[in-house]
DNA sequence: CACTTTTAGTTACAATTGAAACCATTATAA
DNA sequence: TTATAATGGTTTCAATTGTAACTAAAAGTG
């Protein structure tokens, strides 16, 4: 009868949700990274990239960086690195000469369209571990879980 | 009316299971390593170090790393950071000289005590988030993903 | 017993990452 | 208009991290 983890008022570390949250985004973030990195020597952060721009072609990168939640420096070394493979292309906007446009290149989107179903296969697999009803509250658990977590005031440590 | 991520058959990211977790979990990670490091100078690998002492002291350098999921390398560098600071203890084994034994010291006991109650607290304000229902049904998802994502064979990918 | 192999833990080196400084350009505003 | 500030993006430098090599001790094995 393992109580639920916030349950109880000691802390073992099995049980801390901060912990299980990091120990399974690590090891799916692992498995994707190896498949990704061995076959097609990209990044999980080049992945992120190419993944929003398939849908939002044209943004810029700082865009891009909200819309993944990583930080521009971030956003900035993916795009580098897209770039020299000729995997995105990068147009200079009239309006605003600091901003620029991207979107994946001819050989990019051929790349992307042979990764996505792989990545939807492998999360399908993933929640096989799920039934229907599980998933459906997992959904909706993880997006209020990020809401909150955003929301709770840093500054209160111990 | 958003399909569940697994139910459509197109990638979006914002949807993607894998992408969702990382960000969820470093969301939080970054909230309690803030807190943490700011207050205390300790880091998250540091602080799981102390978590399994706490509960089970005398273990090894090695069955540490076994409970945390850290891999030896970072469970040698946290040990040594918190040997510096006299928060840990460590002993011989009589019996075989390579290994030893650690233990928190009465002030790393001390700073335990303190922050693990916010730990705790920290949590539950995470959870309230959901409700009981769904803190239950998370609780064995996030079980038996974890089992999944490690029994998904590595080697097939796109 | 010598010898190879295994295990515990540390160290060295390279790659990744993050924070801050930095250009260049555009926006604001006196 | 000329300051001044704000924004997009890159670069630099330091800290963190991961991999592999390494030392020391123990365990097998002939």
């Amino acid at each position: 009868m393992p109580a639920p983890q916030a349950g109880d008022d000691e802390l073992h570390l099995e049980r801390f949700l901060p912990y299980r949250l990091s120990l399974l985004a690590n090891t799916v973030s692992a498995a994707i990274a190896d498949a990704y990195s061995t076959r097609h020597d990209m990044t999980i952060p080049e992945w992120r990239v190419m993944a929003v721009l398939a849908h939002a072609p044209g943004l810029s990168a700082a865009e891009v960086a909200d819309r993944t939640g990583m930080d521009k420096v971030a956003v900035s070394r993916a795009v580098a690195r897209l770039l020299r493979r000729r995997r995105l292309r990068r147009r200079q906007t009239a309006t605003d000469r600091r901003r620029s446009q991207l979107e994946l290149s001819a050989e990019g989107g051929e790349l992307y369209r042979r990764i996505a179903p792989w990545a939807l296969h492998y999360e399908r697999e993933l929640v096989k571990a799920l039934t229907p009803e599980e998933l459906r509250l997992l959904d909706g658990a993880l997006t209020r879980l990020l809401d909150r977590a955003r929301a709770i005031p840093a500054g209160d440590g111990p």
